[in-house]
DNA sequence: TTGCGCATTGACCGTATGGTCAATAACTAC
DNA sequence: GTAGTTATTGACCATACGGTCAATGCGCAA
């Protein structure tokens, strides 16, 4: 099906044989993996094709990782680390009120829904991949969805403490979910239907915010 | 992998060759595939195992489809149709008041995702597979989110002419997103986590009609 | 009862792919 | 320079899977 018959694996032959050992080695394998799996889904996804991208032979690979699952499961993982613990950098110091701190917030948010980046291709591994691997559901519940409903509940908290939020959202359960809710599908519509196809982001992003300060705040004292 | 070392393809030879003919043997076909669709995806998905399910030899699955990709969005379009006509039939006659038409609303949305039904895998298909497949976009665009946001639509049209609403409700791009948005994120949670680890849709539900009912109610003339 | 059309079978093919392995050569220590 | 370690190769295997097709026999019409 290539244009090139020849049977070699097509390897970048530019540095014939660099050795570069594990700690070189495996970020650029799992880098490869990454955009193979992303693109073609596990099932979709070829040995072959990971070794082509990373310019090594496949055998490599097995060198490193013992099985296509084994490796699958660590380019998640990894690409998960890298990516969340820059995310999570960015949320304290959102400014002085709660209100501040969810406009703050919200718009975090959608900027990140905004970002072409690999995320929502991790997003869809997880979803399509899930039941599969139960580390991906292991995964998401702690360092994705459990990190956002932590940092919306002290929001809450700290809001109903003020008095600029209802005192009864302080803990109410399910409230964190129903809040981050939208955003999450903002993230799936994009995923089904692309960028160009899915929902107005910025409307959204609106909408989203009025029904939050409008549901959220206690009835204004000066009125 | 099969503890059954004999080749021939585990036909069930209750009924030897019965014939059927399209009518009869094409929905068969529809539900087999769906079941294996859903248990393994586009790719992980056998036509073998189809053929298995459905009690007929691979061969004839191609008499009535042919190829794999035809007969993965013919299956989707069956079971589509088949789920989502229902589910309209009940929207309307949600009581008189926009404010008991949206408790109404959103009881029916959590229900059905309470629902461990054949929808949820649906969607999952839908999300893996959008890419490679546009039609699956383009069911998910007009069959599903079209129905869902225009629901929501014309219930806030008659909660702000009722004065129920606050009056600007009525024509805010991308608030029926945000206001559906919960329920898709926690079709998605349970995609992902399972029935057991997803969040409390109990909880989800309350605090989501609560968010609704203060973010969207015009300001009590009473008080 | 006979004859025919087509639903149905199951053996078969080509290929693609995950995985293996013995040979090789790049780097290191001495 | 030399020996040893191991990263790296590329050819190879077994198999699984999508798809094909000639043969078969069921059910209907006359």
């Amino acid at each position: 099906m290539d244009e090139t018959p020849d049977r070699s694996s097509g390897i970048r032959r530019d540095a014939p044989r660099r050795r570069l050992g594990p700690a070189a080695r495996t970020p650029e394998i799992l880098a490869a993996a990454f955009e193979e799996f992303a693109e073609r889904g596990y099932g979709g996804a070829r040995m072959a094709a990971v070794a082509e991208r990373a310019g090594i032979a496949k055998g490599l690979i097995y060198h490193y990782f013992p099985s296509k699952a084994a490796l699958f499961e660590a380019t998640i993982r990894a690409r998960t680390e890298s990516t969340f613990v820059a995310a999570e950098r960015q949320v304290p110091g959102l400014g002085g009120s709660a209100t501040e701190a969810l406009r703050g917030l919200v718009a975090l948010a959608y900027d990140r829904l905004r970002e072409e980046g690999r995320e929502r291709t991790l997003f869809r591994l997880i979803v399509a991949e899930a039941e599969r691997f139960p580390e991906l559901a292991r995964l998401y519940r702690d360092e994705i969805l459990a990190r956002g409903t932590g940092i919306v509940r002290s929001l809450l908290l700290a809001g109903a403490k003020s008095g600029e939020f209802r005192a009864d959202v302080a803990a109410m359960p399910g409230l964190a979910e129903a809040i981050i809710g939208p955003v999450v599908a903002g993230s799936v519509w994009r995923i089904i239907l692309g960028e160009a196809g899915a929902p107005d982001l910025d409307a959204q992003q609106q909408a989203h915010l009025h029904l939050l300060l409008a549901g959220l705040k206690a009835p204004d004292p000066g009125a």
